[in-house]
DNA sequence: GCAAAAGTGTTCACACTACACCCATGT
DNA sequence: ACATGGGTGTAGTGTGAACACTTTTGC
């Protein structure tokens, strides 16, 4: 039996897409490169694996190194394997992408200087490597996979009110839907839990908290957009 | 700049999942391996990636040499990364699954020797390795893929009936699905071009024949199943 | 004429869309 | 009182599921 790690492999990375949503923006994180090559380019967070560990563990090594993040949606994306997109020689990348509600994390705030920022999806600025492919990848995703799947929960409070739910489809969708179809089919698909509870502090008339239902059955969820 | 060949890495390989419909039954492409280890058991074929190789020149490769095909539907399924799911150390892989027409590679039937086999879906025997979750995924894929998009077309010949397309829908998602709404859906969406010609030889009335519209231009097409 | 598969049409119910109206709260 | 956002209801339309009938062919 012979020993694989003899041979000559190419080298395995994971790069993550970091999706959060604030302020009615759904953003990715993305690092400024210190070092060649791309040095000051922007990039996707990612690091290379290591012989004994899955790529759970290596996600989550990212996100607390780099990111000071824990815990978070992760899903795989798809495998990047263009024998020309690392100038170093031959690296596949593995890539996932992360849900996170970034109030969460704002303690890792102080780690967040000029290297690592949020960008609006739709202001992303050039990126190194083939990071904008594997970007729009996980956006359209995100985008088909909400339509179907309860993912979306993540980026937001452990409370929230039907309204902001609302925002974040159309957000992520980009597309405009009926407040009412939309908070009726949420409702039927039994996605959420009405808590009962109701925000203070707003203006008008108070809005109910619903938090997610986890205990859901079976998914009867289907939005059908364009 | 560093080598990463320098390093140790871990090994990088495909695995097919080798899909044909033939008989009005799905069936997939099964090696028995002749080493260790799992001598003895089937397996799906897969082999090591080399260093300067796309996935798609290794599935070629893998469908060339083990197989005796070429030019097939090709697809990136996902990557199976756990630790232990090779005994001779570690091994990434990457995971792709191909459709094909068996009839077209009646060919290669010489090499098929007993150690190549075409398995029925519904009669899969015990496998090595993890390939039992990499079927398993892949069946997966096909069901749910089939219901919006044009995949499926590369398992028939280059004209059909509808009455086989039909059956072949039935087979891969095992339901029932009523022929005349079927018929419909395909046609509305513009799936199919009707070439004019009708099928000799049946005993009963002449069924027409079709081909698949490969200038698609919207996909409309939703199944809508349990 | 009969059986069996192929082609076409029709009804009916339900789901989704597009709305309107009332409620609660702060100014 | 009014503006603003939140909660609920309803009428109409269109799609899709369920179903029946006619046509073509071999025996």
């Amino acid at each position: 039996m012979k020993a694989f790690s003899a041979y000559k492999n190419p080298a395995l990375a994971v790069d993550l897409v970091v999706f959060g949503y604030h302020e009615k923006t759904l953003s990715v994180l993305l690092l400024n490169r210190n070092e060649e090559p791309f040095k000051d380019r922007w990039t996707l967070p990612g690091a290379f694996l290591q012989m004994e560990e899955s790529f759970q563990q290596l996600c989550s090594r990212i996100l607390q190194t780099k990111l000071g993040m824990d815990n978070v949606y992760l899903e795989q994306l798809y495998t990047f394997d263009a024998p020309d997109r690392d100038p170093r020689g031959r690296v596949i990348a593995v890539a996932h992408y992360a849900l996170i509600n970034p109030k969460k994390f704002a303690v890792a705030a102080g780690k967040m200087a000029n290297d690592v920022q949020w960008f609006p999806v739709k202001k992303i600025p050039a990126l190194g490597f083939d990071h904008k492919e594997i970007f729009t990848k996980a956006l359209q995703r995100l985008q088909s996979k909400i339509q179907y799947f309860p993912v979306g929960f993540q980026l937001l409070d452990e409370m929230f009110t039907m309204s902001e739910l609302h925002e974040l489809y159309e957000c992520i969708l980009g597309v405009e839907i009926d407040r009412r179809n939309f908070s009726r089919k949420i409702l039927d698909a039994e996605y959420v839990i009405n808590t009962g509870i109701k925000r203070e502090g707003s203006q008008n008339r108070r809005p109910e908290l619903f938090k997610f239902n986890k205990k859901l059955k079976q998914n009867n969820f289907q939005l059908n957009i364009s």
